[in-house]
DNA sequence: GTTTATGCAAATGGTTTGCACTCGA
DNA sequence: TCGAGTGCAAACCATTTGCATAAAC
């Protein structure tokens, strides 16, 4: 599907800047931050404040996710439909972020329904040095 | 172990601002932010940024660490050396925060480990409606 | 032609900093 | 006494908001 037609599809009209940033999830599965989008849209000219205005209308839009690993700032992350849920691994040094494949066990969120818990949802991120950085 | 006991012995001088925080963390075991600080400290005369600072050198003091779970601002808890490493699960409703006594599977960071990663560390927190909120 | 998005500028909220003053050891 | 801690005011940084203009459909 054509990144107008993605954009109609979820009600938002498509401008350059939309469609700009549509492209950069399109072809970034890591979490981007605002500042990195920014450098990735050198080039286009438009207003901070848009651009944070198309990334809340993207997440209500359910077309990208907000992703906060503590760093002060938020990232964000298109929602691929196919790897949904997963977790990611940061590098203290080099910041680079990797997806990881593995989940939290069953068996604690059993235990947290036991004690009365519904509706849970989970955080999990590790930090670490990468191989290079090592 | 004095509370002023327990500043010097990090090199940290005894003020009232600071005894009293000091009496806050070890009298709650939940991660507190610094508005609930404030309410607690209330009757005391300070300044915003001097609790900033103290919280800061506390931290860096290791008599508390900072939690962060997205909120968009800072929780801090005492580091009580018997239960060290924990998590949490926070109530979307009511806000409260209990500890829970579960950690994540050794497999995750001995798989990270095989693919490079070193020195790892991680955050894991559950969310979701408390007994009394469900 | 309407609705929705944008630019600009100013505001927000949590937190930090510079600087002169004050206090604890 | 003398360095560490504080109050005050101003700065910071990521993000949000109000309002008038401009673009999408």
């Amino acid at each position: 599907m054509e990144i107008t037609e993605q954009l109609h599809a979820k009600g938002l009209k498509s401008t350059p800047l939309r469609s700009s940033l549509m492209k950069i999830f399109q072809d970034h599965h890591s979490p981007l931050s605002a500042e990195e989008l920014e450098s990735k849209l050198k080039g286009l000219d438009y207003d901070p404040a848009s651009l944070f205005r198309c990334l809340k209308k993207f997440t209500e839009a359910q077309l990208i996710r907000v992703v906060d690993l503590g760093e002060g700032f938020h990232r964000f992350e298109s929602i691929c439909h196919v790897h949904s849920h997963h977790h990611h691994v940061m590098c203290n040094s080099c910041k680079k972020i990797e997806t990881i494949p593995f989940c939290i066990p069953k068996e604690i969120e059993t235990h947290l329904k036991k004690t009365g818990y519904s509706h849970l949802t989970h955080r999990m991120d590790f930090f670490g040095l990468c191989g290079s950085c090592s």
